[in-house]
DNA sequence: GGATAAGCGAGACGGTACGTCTGGTCTTTCG
DNA sequence: CGAAAGACCAGACGTACCGTCTCGCTTATCC
């Protein structure tokens, strides 16, 4: 359909300008050329319709470079290409205040940010054990805690550039701090 | 004055219990046995309330163990003591959702997140380089954002414990892999 | 709609049980089974609630009935079939002490109670000159004042019967002395 | 006390220039340079405050000027006089409003313009039935309200002068309709 | 090819929190 | 010791938004 994309759009511009509180549904609609009654046809709420316009599940394929710092920045430059977009972290900040209301949105939320990584996290941490660069017990989720860790705190919190860059900074630190950890 | 403290303890209560979307100007006034126009001569809305209930400032002399890792792991359970209060991190979630509407709260909340903390890992690492543990042009921020970042993605997303063991787990990863970093 | 029909049927109740000041927005709202909201969508205020409620446009042809008194009467009668009411005389009062804050206000009120009976009692007393019972010059608002006057009196100020008989009174006088008055 | 001539000042000011509504505790205690429980201290409420401003008692001896319509006019004139300040009418206004809700007020109001008056009228009857102006048995109450009234709608509706001759001209009708009444 | 169902724009509605205002009481402070 | 200053409780006010709903109107489908 072509009102979802009107939509979606329309979302994404006003969480970019404004944010997730100023938000509203009426406002959506409105800068869709929509009624109200067509978003909550297809999304059950406000937290729904932002969850659908900025936060798409992210795809990629876990990195096999052949080195653990190489693969974790690879991982970190697509988070960070993610979590850059304004609508993204405007979204997010929002989203996030009403986990502890909706565990519904809760789940959902973790499974794009935390579940659909972890894999990821996973698969590159095993290969890095396979190849000696760090203990075979190695928890995947300490990485990926304190990847997303960083950037969030930048995207949401501090407001500085979330880059590729400062992903690759990061999976440096943290390769390093992983190899060593078992010896 | 007395009804200060009622207030702002009856919002932690309510902050733990329900979280910040669910928290009311009247039930807070309600439940501190005070009338709704007192928490609004005090201070200019929801957010401010919340921001002074669960958010004191921390205060906490930069530690001087001997060793980076010590050091680190010190600051790290003293951000765990603070994150890991429920009223805490439901403060934090809805205050987030905030920012983008109102950036004095944002000046606010990065002031009693980051600048605080800052100084800390600046000593923290400045000693360390001394020391010869780190380069001397090492990045506290980047520390700062790593050790506050994994916890605030527990706290406030995953929800899983933070604690000071956590805490540590990440000061340590962090603290090898600034050492390494120049090198 | 039928919620406008609920809402003023409330709005009366309520006038007439414990008057203008008791009257409550969320009161009526309660009683009519509809949401605040709605009652602000249609109107501006309590002020226009409470004068939609009781004071509605009255309608009366202009009497003919072949003497001065007798029109006069039965326009009495009329005016005091409306202000009889508690509603009526409720609404009038709390009305009454919001014409100097709102000029709006004023002039619907001047509107319904004077503009509109004004022409009854220049067609009635225009007749009455023909008739020679009065001089042709003789003022209508005199006689409009007079008339309402006594019975505004008794049904806001003494709290008096405002009946037909006590219009008709009322009348019988007037005629009298506008009849004596040219001579 | 000095006070009570400041505050009973202010009060007055506050209601020829806005009216009764707009009349609040606090203002009038600031424009009286006094505080706010000084007010209550005197009186029991705002309604107690404007009754105390602007409605002194009337003080008249019944005119006793050798015809029914001068003395009449001799007491419209009186009323006029009283009616026809901005700040007794504003008061008027706003206090009938209360009367609903508090009967010790409306018993205040009542004395101050109906019960003082009808002594008056009452003599003033009296001596015209000696005289064989009007019959015997003639209401005096109906002769006050209709003064009255025409007056009061003047002042508080229409807002149109009230004056000794407007009173005159009542008076004027009013004594010739009653003297006619009996025969 | 005309009935029929589905989707849509428009917007009223119930509900509820917000932040403001006022009335009237009570406490503290100063002259 | 009384008055000024003003904090405080209570609660109504008017606004904004959410999510539901009922309308017609348009469009596609199916008999």
């Amino acid at each position: 359909m072509e009102a979802d994309a009107a939509i979606l759009q329309a979302a994404r511009e006003l969480l970019g300008e404004s944010g997730y509180e100023a938000l509203t549904m009426a406002g959506v609609a409105a800068r869709a050329g929509v009624a109200k009654s067509t978003l909550y046809r297809r999304w059950h709420g406000k937290a729904e319709v932002v969850f659908a316009a900025a936060l798409h599940p992210p795809e990629l394929e876990p990195p096999d470079l052949g080195s653990l710092a190489a693969d974790l920045a690879a991982v970190a430059a697509h988070i960070a290409g993610d979590l850059g977009q304004p609508a993204v972290a405007g979204a997010l900040l929002g989203l996030m205040g009403e986990m502890a209301a909706s565990p519904r949105l809760a789940g959902d939320l973790r499974g794009r940010f935390v579940a659909a990584e972890r894999r990821l996290f996973a698969t590159v941490l095993g290969r890095a054990a396979e190849r000696g660069e760090v203990a075979p017990a190695t928890d995947p989720d300490l990485a990926l805690e304190v990847l997303l860790g960083r950037l969030l705190v930048r995207a949401c919190f501090t407001g500085l550039p979330v880059t590729a860059a400062e992903g690759a900074r990061t999976a440096a630190v943290l390769a390093r701090g992983l190899t060593e950890e078992g010896r």
